[in-house]
DNA sequence: TAGGCCATGTAACCGGTTACATGATTAG
DNA sequence: CTAATCATGTAACCGGTTACATGGCCTA
């Protein structure tokens, strides 16, 4: 999924500008499942607006700059139908934090908890957000993603709080040992 | 975490090839919340043993092409060590499926069934990849990572099988009422 | 005998990010 | 007075992928 379908997938659902999409898919409720940059969002609206997929007008405001607002046109919806037709990518899924796990007795036991510390941070957060963006939307499938993505958060949470000790002690142990790498 | 690392990461738990590696985080156990391709592997490899963070010795093998298996070195030891130590990056989660879900009001009722048998094929095939790898792997970290991945991933499943028909009335209902944009 | 696996490598390309430029307005 | 928010855009850069080149061996 490139950033010029995901411009024209919210633009289906209503009128939105550069900045207002950015916003969505970086900090708002689709930001659990996507990302983009302005430095590639205005580009590819600029292309599509040439290419007749959108189309867009300028707002006056008072006290804020201008804004530029693109509408779908029925040639960006035929392109967005078809993307959807078309057997969807798999999921992406990159962890740091994972690999760390799986590198568990070579790790410092110290750096190893602060690791989960952030981890355990890092998912409540995103399940506060979850719960954030749910209320102040209404489009009729967020509450379906949004508890999708409950589900899957608050299971590694759980996870990751009943078990880290025994990562914890993978680290420990390894520790306790003489390094089998200097043994060789 | 760019794919220097992760090989440094790899190395450090034994010796290994260019080759072995790109198994390993693209079909592996690794594979699960990492990814790279050859033409990023052979490159990081070739630079860090210039950089003397690696060395490699040819080994001979009858009816199979020379292999050139990788070390790593105190230096490359450290330079692990260093970005272990740093806080770990945020994971990063795109799924090309949540979007459409979050879209299914606009979407061909068939479509999206479709995109929920895949998504469920989908899961269903990466849970029994973790149960084949957990078998066949010795590291002390790989099972707890493997019981983590499963916590998540049978929560998605699990998800998607009661809750489906939920997502299928939102695009059925959304076809049967007339299209809303067009009354504007 | 065709295709797949082993195994290493490179070059062209590309989709994106980062950082910057600009500038008014509002909140602390 | 400073920082943040609103708002649009560009240029340089970069990390990576894709596709290709090479070639022997094994299996269907």
């Amino acid at each position: 999924m490139n950033v010029r379908t995901l411009c024209l997938a919210i633009l289906n659902c209503g009128d939105s500008t550069g900045y207002e999409i950015r916003k969505l898919v970086s900090e708002g409720h689709f930001s659990h499942f996507v990302d983009a940059s302005y430095g590639s969002i205005y580009p590819a609206l600029n292309r599509m607006e040439q290419e007749g997929l959108v189309v867009s007008r300028q707002e006056e405001q008072e006290g804020k700059p201008n804004r530029k607002v693109y509408s779908i046109t029925s040639d960006g919806q035929a392109e967005f139908s078809a993307a959807l037709t078309k057997p969807a990518q798999k999921d992406l899924f990159k962890s740091e934090f994972l690999l760390l796990a799986m590198c568990a007795e070579l790790m410092d036991p110290e750096a190893l908890s602060r690791a989960i510390d952030e981890q355990l941070e890092y998912l409540k957060a995103e399940l506060a957000l979850i719960d954030a963006h749910v209320e102040e939307v209404d489009m009729a499938g967020a509450n379906w993603v949004g508890d999708y993505g409950r589900a899957c958060l608050s299971s590694a949470l759980n996870y990751l709080l009943t078990n880290r000790a025994d990562l914890e002690e993978i680290a420990k142990q390894a520790r306790a040992k003489p390094v089998l790498i200097a043994a060789e």
